[in-house]
DNA sequence: TCGATTTTGTTAACGCGTTCACAAACTCTT
DNA sequence: AAGAGTTTGTGAACGCGTTAACAAAATCGA
C-alpha cells in the first residue's frame, strides 16, 4: 500500500520525485497544453504558475526535480517542457485500464473525454451483473467479471478502476491483485486492503462534499456557536 | 480560495481543526457507521484506526482536536463518538447542493447513494443544453442554467458542483459565486478562479490515473532506465 | 484498598512540503 | 564589450503533519 521512496538519488540523475510534486505534474501538463493551443511558444515560471494555480517558487522547485529544462533570463520552451514532463510521467506510452462496475459512475468514466490525450486508454469494461454483460457502453462491450483474469492478461492491462458499490470493493480488489494488477483507483466508498507493492488511490465523492460542508458551516455560523450540552 | 485558519483557539473550546484532520473525519464517520451496523457498541482507537486505514496515534490526535470523547482504559462509545463527529462536521443539518451539468458525470453524481446519509441533499440539477432541460434525472427535473440564481435563492442552496466540460467551468463558477454560493466542488478538468472567501475543491479523474501510471511505470521499468538523449 | 492492566490524551521529535531570497546565467541595448 | 534587466535553479528557514513515547485515568481482580 505504501510506495517506494527515494527522494534524491545520487549519481547526478535526479530520480525519485516527491509525491506532492508528482501529483502536480499533470496540472502543469494541462496548463502547458492550454498554452500550446493558444500558440504560446515560450513562458516564464510566473505565467505557467498562474495558469496552473500554484506558487511560482513551488513550480520551479517541482521542475528542478526533473532537471534543468528552462533557460535563465528567458523561461521555458512550452513544447520542450511539455514533452519532458510527459516523458517523466510515462505518457510516451499508453496505459490500459479496466473499469470494474458499469453503473452510473463506471459509465461516466468510460465516456470521459480527456483520458486518451493523457496516455490513458480504457481497454475493458467488466461487470458482475449478467444483465449488463454483453451490452455496449461508450463503444466497448461489457465483459463478465468471471473473465477478469484472462482479460487483464490478454490486453496487458496494468491499472484497475473500482466503480462498484462499497460492499463489492474488497472482493474486486482481491480479484484485481490476483490477476496481477498493482495499481488501483478506488471510487467505491470503502477501504480496500491490498498487499505490499500494490498502489491504491482513493477518490470519494461524498467525502469531498462533506469537507466543503464543514467549511461552509464555519462560514455561515454567526460565530456564536451554541454548544449542545449532552451530559 | 484559501480558508480561514485558527488552529488552536483559547477559551477551552478546541475550535479550529487542521485541514488534514477535517479531511479524515468523514473516514472515521464511515468506519463508525460500519461498526454500528455490526452491532459494536464500543471500540478502542486501535480497532477504529484499523477500520479507517490510519495509524492509531494519528486517529487519537485527530479526535483530540474535537474534545475528550473517549474513556481511558476503555475506548470510545461508538454511537456517542459518531454523533460528536457528525455534529462537528455539520451533519446535524442537511446541506443542499446544486449540480451544474447533467452529462454522464452529473447524472452519476445525482444518482449517487450515500449522499443522503451524510447530510448531503441534491436539491437541484441545472444544465445549459435546452434538450436536457425539463427531463427528469434521478427523480429531479433538470432546470435551465438561466434560472440558476433564483433556484439557489429559493432552495437555500449553499454548495455548487461543477460537472460541465472544462471550457464551461469558469463561467459556471462565476455564475455560482454571483448567486451567492461560497463552496464549490469542481469536477471539470480546468482551473477556476474565485474571489477570496469562496472555497473550491477539485476532483480530477484523469490526474488520479496519471499519478497511478507514474508509479506503475517506476515499478515495471527494469530500473535500467534508458535516457533519451535529445540534445 | 492496592496493584496490575488497559487505553486515552498529549508532548516532543522528526520529516516532508512550502516559501523566501538570492546567486548564477542568459538577453538586450548602447 | 559592458552594464542593465530578466528569470531560472537552489539553499535555507519555516510551518504543518505524522509518529513515537509516556503520563494520566479508568477498569479489574485479589
Amino acid at each position: 500500500m505504501t510506495i517506494l521512496r527515494s527522494p534524491r538519488l545520487a549519481d547526478g540523475s535526479a530520480r525519485g520525485i516527491p509525491d506532492a510534486t508528482v501529483a502536480r505534474l499533470p496540472v502543469y501538463l494541462r496548463a502547458l497544453n492550454a498554452l500550446a493551443e493558444q500558440g504560446v511558444l515560450s513562458c516564464s515560471s510566473n505565467e505557467l504558475a498562474e495558469n496552473a494555480g500554484v506558487n511560482p517558487a513551488k513550480l520551479r522547485k517541482d521542475l528542478s526535480y526533473l532537471g534543468s529544462y528552462g533557460t535563465r533570463g528567458v523561461g521555458y520552451d512550452v513544447e520542450y517542457l511539455r514533452y519532458q514532463i510527459a516523458r517523466e510521467m510515462g505518457q510516451t506510452q499508453d496505459w490500459d485500464v479496466v473499469i470494474v462496475g458499469v453503473g452510473n459512475l463506471g459509465s461516466a468514466l468510460s465516456a470521459y473525454q480527456g483520458f486518451s490525450t493523457r496516455g490513458i486508454r480504457v481497454a475493458a469494461l467488466v461487470d458482475a451483473d449478467p444483465q449488463r454483460v454483453g451490452t455496449t457502453v461508450s463503444g466497448i462491450v461489457v465483459s463478465s467479471l468471471d473473465r477478469l483474469e484472462e482479460i487483464v492478461a490478454e490486453r496487458h492491462i496494468s491499472i484497475g478502476v473500482i466503480a462498484t458499490p462499497g460492499t463489492a470493493a474488497q472482493v474486486v480488489a482481491d480479484r484485481l491483485v490476483a490477476a496481477g494488477i498493482t495499481s488501483i483507483l478506488n471510487f467505491a466508498p470503502a477501504l480496500v486492503q491490498v498487499p505490499d507493492g500494490v498502489d491504491v488511490r482513493k477518490v470519494d465523492l461524498s467525502i469531498e462534499l462533506q469537507i466543503l460542508a464543514y467549511h461552509q458551516q464555519r462560514k455561515t455560523s454567526t460565530d456564536g456557536n451554541k454548544e449542545v450540552t449532552t451530559a
